[in-house]
DNA sequence: GTCTATAACCGGATAGAC
DNA sequence: GTCTATCCGGTTATAGAC
């Protein structure tokens, strides 16, 4: 966050140590006494860079969607179908999370408290949603057949469902993952399907209808909203 | 759980006050030294009954549980459709946990780790799960109109659905939770939709492949599951 | 004002005596 | 089954160096 070289030096070597130790030992393992050690700086100076433990993990998901982006490449231009742009995306996140599987679930544990800086839907974590979710938004760009109402909330959809399989990934202790595979590639086929199905122009009232709950889903967020009062 | 009682008089001292200390102060603030205080034991003692802080936590989903089915009675037998059912249920759902929202974030925060006892997938939280999905399974044979194959599947799915609105309460900071409400009343119409629709005779073969879809969900429980070969 | 270090604090968890 | 004493690691207070 700090501009000058040596501030910011320190702070990657700390992140680095981190990394290492989250998955040479796990999460719990790595002790923060150990982390500033390996990264040659004082137990004290790692908390000045980092707040907590726990913002250390902010460093994973950058660093792991930065992995994921340039894996996705420019190959994602030469696809032209939603169906294959989707599967290659959902592909090579799995590949790139995969050497963090076991340290994942500790990782990911945060995510569904309200409180925690991790939670995707904290404003903390917000950067690295809205570029997730971008990504999400390159794939249906690119895609031909889907209707102008859907390619609004799809993105966010996406991202959703993409976090959907992360969950399920966390929890598949199959051999290789290949359960989450499986699922995965099944599933984008279900996708693909529904988002066909639901393109249909002659299904403008029912979709206008789910859009706008979707819609309510997203605004959360917004603290303290009154009911719409009575009229 | 053990059966004498002296023992279990201690044990529920020690959830009481634990709930209790939860309640005033939320979950990080109720030490295990307040909540051994408490309930006149020593520390040591606490950790004899709770083999951590978590399983206290255990203790809270038992509770809520017993008093959703409560709150449900008799009242179901006499709903006959299967939306009503549904909204039934999901209605006594959100009431019964509303008292607990202010720390409900923290108790939940560990479900989506998979090394914790309290993920829902767990073996430990089992037994609460099973007994959670029965209360579905419930629903689900009251009601008419819906296919033989969905039957199975239906229950598990439900505590599904149930569980994502659980998330979104957990989440939720509009007053009173109408947002959830507003939420659960929409899906459960849409919920309700798509199970008529998913129930026509027509549908089998992509019922079928759906369905057999949600079966290997269910499996990742089971470890180190091969592939299946190559013939 | 930016950075780094040392020394404590606090609370979850464990060991071992009774 | 119950206690006391202790460990261990995340976090904070604070002093001082650049």
């Amino acid at each position: 966050m700090n501009a000058r070289p040596k501030s910011a030096a320190t702070r990657t070597k700390i992140l680095e140590a981190a990394l290492e130790l989250f998955r040479e030992r796990g999460y719990e393992a790595a002790t923060m006494r150990a982390i500033a050690e390996r990264a040659g700086v004082s137990l004290g100076n790692a908390y000045y860079y980092f707040g907590s433990k726990e913002h250390l993990i902010q460093g994973f998901y950058d660093r792991t969607h930065i992995e994921h982006v340039a894996g996705v490449g420019a190959k994602l231009d030469g696809l032209k179908d939603f169906k294959s742009r989707l599967l290659w995306v959902m592909r090579k996140k799995l590949e790139t999370i995969e050497p963090y599987h076991r340290f994942a679930g500790l990782l990911f544990r945060s995510a569904a408290d309200p409180a925690s800086p991790l939670n995707p839907f904290s404003s903390e974590s917000q950067p690295v949603r809205r570029e997730a979710t971008e990504l999400f938004g390159r794939v249906v760009e690119g895609s031909k057949g889907i209707h102008k109402d859907l390619r609004v909330e799809l993105p966010n959809l996406l991202w959703l469902y993409h976090m959907g399989i992360v969950l399920f990934w966390i929890h598949d202790k199959s051999q290789g993952r290949w359960r989450t595979w499986q699922l995965m590639e099944r599933s984008v086929d279900l996708v693909a399907k529904l988002v066909t199905v639901a393109s249909y122009s002659a299904l403008g009232p029912p979709r206008r209808a789910a859009l706008a709950m979707i819609r309510k889903l997203r605004e959360t967020g917004d603290e303290n909203t009154k009911p719409p009062g009575r009229h």
